[in-house]
Formats: C-alpha cells, structure tokens, sequence
DNA sequence: GCCAACGTTGGC
DNA sequence: GCCAACGTTGGC
C-alpha cells in the first residue's frame, strides 16, 4: 500500500464538498501535471492520501481519503467548454487522468502547514520543500504516520 | 536540444 | 495582490 498527498482548493473542491457527493465519493479531476498525472496513474485501489487544502487561510492537510477506483481518462479534458479542456486530449486517445478518492474521515483537527514546517521529522517531505508546487504527491509510511501523530497531539 | 518567455501555483 | 519558483511552450 502506498501514501499520497493531493492538494485542492477548498473553495473550488475541499473537504466538505467531497462529503456531500453520493457515497462520499468523487473523482479527482483537472490535473494538468504530467509528474501529478504520473503519480495517479501509480495509484492503487485502496491506497491512501491526505486530502490538503491550499491557496486558502490555513493551508494543511484537512482529511484521508481511500482511492476507490484506479487512474481512468479524465473526461473534462475533452469537454471544450468545461475550464480544463485541452485539445490534446479525445476519448480515443486521452491525454490526463484522474482516480475516484472516498472520504474516509476528515481529521478533528487539521494538520496546518505551519505544523508540518515546525515539525523537523518531516523537513524532507516535498510539501515543505522550496517552491513545491505538485499537487500530487508519494509521502513516505514514516511521514505519513508523523502527521497522525501531530493531529493526535493536537486533538488532546 | 537549448533557453527565454510565458503562465501557473501557492504561501504570505 | 504580490512575487518567487517552477513547468511548459515555442523559436531558433
């Protein structure tokens, strides 16, 4: 099994969002980043990714989702009036990709971008590091665990 | 295949 | 809203 970190803007699609969708489940549309396209494609059924917010007042990680369905070409690529068409991409030869994420528990406290950066076991992780700018990304099992750990710290 | 220009991301 | 840092594009 592997982690993963996904970054959406909480007023375009955030957490509370993804609860309300049927099943508590949505596909993870929009990506156009070949090294984040990259990443979905290598995601597994039943693996599991921090759902961050960003781009908004208190960037940090605000839920875990489950990947429920396997990369599968992302349709609003090719829907020329939707915002993130590409005339690169048909549905004969798609060109991006996006995976289906279910909510699993939005955390009691998010775990904010000030915490990860105070945090010095986490001071390798690309979420921190100068100029990142991947909205998907692998997360080690020790960093993964980290991060529970300061949300358990937190919740006390 | 290089690299300048451009557009985008995302924290502040 | 600003701007640093980055990915992508396109001219050569």
């Amino acid at each position: 099994m592997n982690y993963w970190l996904m970054k959406s803007e909480p007023d375009v699609f955030g957490v509370e969002h993804l609860k309300s969708r049927p099943d508590k489940t949505a596909p993870w549309d929009g990506v156009r980043n070949f090294q984040a396209r990259n990443f979905m494609r290598e995601m597994k059924r039943g693996d599991l990714a921090f759902f961050y917010h960003s781009s908004c007042a208190e960037p940090g990680v605000a839920a875990v989702v489950k990947i429920v369905k396997e990369a599968y070409p992302d349709h609003t690529s090719w829907d020329k009036k939707g915002e993130h068409y590409d005339a690169r991409s048909t549905p004969e030869k798609p060109y991006w990709y996006m995976v289906d994420v279910k909510l699993e528990r939005q955390l009691k406290q998010p775990v904010l971008l000030t915490d990860i950066k105070a945090c010095t076991a986490l001071k390798n992780m690309r979420l921190v590091q100068r100029g990142n700018r991947l909205s998907v990304m692998p997360i080690s099992e020790p960093e993964w665990n980290k991060i529970l750990e300061l949300e358990r710290k937190k919740t006390k």
